[in-house]
DNA sequence: CGACCAGGAAACGGC
DNA sequence: TTCCTGGTCG
């Protein structure tokens, strides 16, 4: 009885003994690679001695990764606290939190999240007298993440740069890498663009890594970008013990810089043995009949065929109807059926985009069946979420723009965009961080005197928590912000949705307390630094609920079953969507979005459309999806199908015969530009004056600073001292941020 | 100068 | 339907 190797199928057994050398595992939907992955973990700390910390393997979702740990240890009976099975962003947070000065950071840095890069992007675009009407902040980050993706630096983008758009977002990149670093702050990309700097400038580091990890595992490989290759042939690149999991047909992440071609590239630049597991334990054959259909039209994929032992199956219920609302009704109406034999908890609904959810939710909540929504907005996105990691990132690093600008007027105390400017101004030319400009706002002219004094206490609360940062709890830390700045007060009456609101902030503080007894958050840096990778953090609390209905998004749906499946909106311009019309990868790209969903269901699955949809508010007629084209008449079932043409009787007999679908000149959604004008933004330069007296300190001394790191005086006067850090360059500084500055 | 309101644009997917 | 921007009032 060997609990690693026995109950696998041959092709799963040849991946997990394949120990040593490049391996590629070409996993299919439902073919049990979690199982694969984590027994052949399993195998190598076994049959080659190995410790746990000796396999690095990385994932994509700490949920994934959790869930590989879990079983890891019950294979092994050992421990995992000290494995390095982790997502890509934990890994490389770890490799910077242990050699943070390699990169010139202190120790208690911050992770920028998509939306606070967004805030910095936009704030660097508004300093550059950019009109954001013209050129949106949102496409410009996108192009600035997809640069990062691909290891291409601000240099090398303003070459490329062709376009005026590309021209101009080489300016904001250019200028939100600079303000990253002089906020003390990483972006996700940032997590993996690092530890590949380190590694190649620490040649020591890099080979103490390559010693430990000796052997590596990638899991969704299709979905690695650019970098993370990068990442891998680095840490690989002496033994070459690699092993990398992934399918082609299920690289849905291409918007998101993942590049399939890694597949590929992988499988010429390293020769690896390849291991086909083509073996589905998922789904009946009739459902995936109709998924290979689907993905089988797509050029240049790796050829693959999946097949179960659960010959037949339930045909594919069609429902076809005129509205939206009735679409959403149907489906509501066939799951309260269907309750009578399978549990809520056991029947998913997916949709393409999250505003499909609305809809959906109206009829789940008419017919009184209890769901859930998966995705959506996250913990750590809401506002009071947001407000108070802010107040805690400022109080960190006081030298964080992007903090202090968001919650400098929240509570309100009087300062607006114009107010904010000048104390931002203000704190750069006197060379002092944003907390300290606050008690300085009376110098600033034209704030009120009722705002200065507001200020001001904001400015000493901030300060007196930033002396106590290492003296208390981090529960108790953010218990006394909380209630310093009366946060409680003006969240409450923000509107409406105050009390939910507040309920939030509490729920926060739980998981203060939460990771603070489990070691995982043992200072508050560590904290939010792991609230901002934790997405999943709201899914934690509510597991054990009653059952329910999950609807999500397809792609929140990678990597899960259920015995029944719903497709709604299987119509043109959802799925394909309409922005991916005119890209042939793209298109082929929403094909592998729809086999996805197609492969998600076990037993039965239900595809649902309309003939029109609510679209700013007006309905506009839609086709069906091109894909249903793809599969087959004779797997649909008739009998279920409602037709679109009379919602009163029964189309049964109908069924795909009558489809009629031309993917030819559909258009639901306009698509003109509209007409633009450019308007360029005044910005205030003032003068500012440095000089003074200072007591201890003299010219030349050196001095260490907890976030600036070490440096030399070089001017001492009445308030203000200009030191030369030997990482952040000359900064003036004054008042109470001196009192932080160690002599050495 | 900031708060508030009205009108117009707007939403693909997310670690 | 919501979210943001620009204009006006206090």
């Amino acid at each position: 009885m060997d609990p690693i190797l026995d109950g696998l199928n041959d092709k799963q057994r040849e991946a997990v003994v394949a120990a040593d050398g490049s391996v590629l595992v070409l996993a299919g939907a439902g073919s049990g690679k979690t199982r694969v992955i984590t027994n052949r973990f399993a195998y190598l700390i076994r049959e080659k001695n190995l410790k746990m910390e000796n396999i690095l393997a990385v994932t994509f979702t700490n949920k994934a990764a959790g869930e590989m740990k879990e079983r890891i240890a019950r294979l092994t009976g050992e421990s995992t606290s000290h494995s390095w099975v982790r997502t890509f962003h934990a890994t490389g947070l770890m490799i910077i939190r242990r050699n943070p000065e390699t990169i010139g950071y202190p120790h208690n840095f911050v992770i920028y999240d998509a939306d606070d890069s967004k805030d910095v992007a936009g704030s660097v675009m508004q300093d550059l007298h950019i009109n954001t009407t013209v050129y949106k902040t949102g496409p410009v980050m996108h192009s600035i993440f997809r640069a990062k993706d691909n290891m291409i630096t601000p240099a090398e983008f303003e070459n490329d740069a062709a376009t005026e758009i590309d021209k101009i977002t080489a300016s904001v990149y250019r200028e939100y890498e600079k303000r990253l670093r002089e906020n003390f702050a990483l972006d996700f990309n940032d997590l993996l663009l690092m530890p590949i700097r380190i590694f190649r400038e620490n040649p020591r580091l890099l080979e103490y890594y390559q010693n430990l990890w000796r052997y590596m595992m990638i899991d969704e490989f299709q979905d690695t970008n650019i970098a993370q290759y990068q990442f891998m042939k680095l840490v690989v690149s002496r033994d070459k013990h690699i092993c990398v999991v992934g399918d082609d047909d299920q690289s849905i992440y291409g918007w998101r810089g993942a590049n399939i071609e890694n597949i590929y590239k992988f499988k010429r630049d390293y020769e690896p043995t390849v291991v086909p597991l083509e073996q589905n334990y998922r789904s009946t054959q009739l459902i995936l009949d109709a998924a290979n259909n689907v993905v089988n039209k797509i050029p240049g994929r790796m050829e693959k065929r999946l097949w179960t032992a659960r010959s037949g199956g339930d045909k594919i219920g069609l429902i076809e109807t005129m509205r939206e609302t009735d679409e959403s009704r149907v489906i509501a109406d066939t799951i309260r059926d269907l309750s009578a034999k399978v549990g809520y908890d056991k029947i998913a609904v997916f949709y393409r985009t999250n505003s499909q959810s609305r809809v959906l939710e109206e009829a789940m909540l008419r017919a009184n069946i209890p769901y859930r929504i998966f995705g959506g907005q996250k913990f750590y996105e809401r506002k009071e979420i947001k407000d108070v990691i802010a107040y805690i990132r400022l109080i960190i690093n006081p030298f964080d723009r992007q903090a202090f600008e968001r919650i400098v007027n929240i509570p309100a105390r009087g300062v607006g965009n114009v107010g904010k400017q000048k104390l931002i101004s203000y704190a750069k030319e006197m060379g002092i961080s944003y907390v300290e400009a606050l008690t300085k706002a009376g110098e600033v002219s034209g704030i009120q005197r009722e705002s200065v004094r507001k200020l001001d206490d904001l400015g000493q609360v901030l300060f007196e928590l930033n002396q106590s940062l290492e003296q208390i709890s981090p529960t108790n830390f953010v218990k006394i912000l909380i209630d310093s700045v009366d946060y409680k007060k003006y969240i409450r009456d923000f509107d409406e949705t105050g009390a939910e609101r507040w309920e939030n902030v509490e729920e926060l503080v739980n998981s203060v307390k939460e990771l603070e007894v489990s070691g995982e958050g043992s200072t508050v840096v560590d904290f939010i630094n792991s609230i901002t990778l934790h997405a999943e953090i709201d899914d934690l609390k509510e597991e054990n609920e009653r059952e329910t209905v999950s609807l999500m998004t397809i792609h929140n749906a990678k990597g899960l079953e259920f015995p029944v499946v719903f497709i709604s909106g299987v119509n043109d311009g959802l799925i394909p969507h309409s922005n991916s019309r005119h890209s042939p990868e793209q298109m082929e790209e929403e094909r592998r979005l729809f086999y996805v969903a197609v492969t998600r269901a076990k037993d039965k699955l239900y595809m649902s459309l309309s003939g029109s949809r609510i679209v700013y508010g007006e309905i506009i007629p839609t086709k069906p999806s091109v894909f249903l084209l793809d599969i087959p008449s004779e797997l649909f079932d008739p009998i279920q199908t409602h037709s679109m043409y009379d919602t009163r009787t029964s189309s049964a007999g109908k069924g795909m015969g009558k489809f009629t679908n031309r993917p030819a000149a559909a258009k639901p959604g306009p698509a003109e530009e509209p007409a633009y004008t450019y308007e360029g933004k005044i910005g205030s330069a003032e003068k500012g004056e440095s000089v003074g007296g200072m007591d201890e300190l003299k010219s030349g001394d050196r001095v260490r600073h907890p976030m600036l790191g070490a440096g030399t005086v070089k001017s001492v006067s009445a308030k203000l001292m200009q030191i030369e850090f030997d990482n952040w360059g000359l900064r003036a500084m004054g008042g109470n941020f001196l009192s932080s500055l160690r002599k050495i």
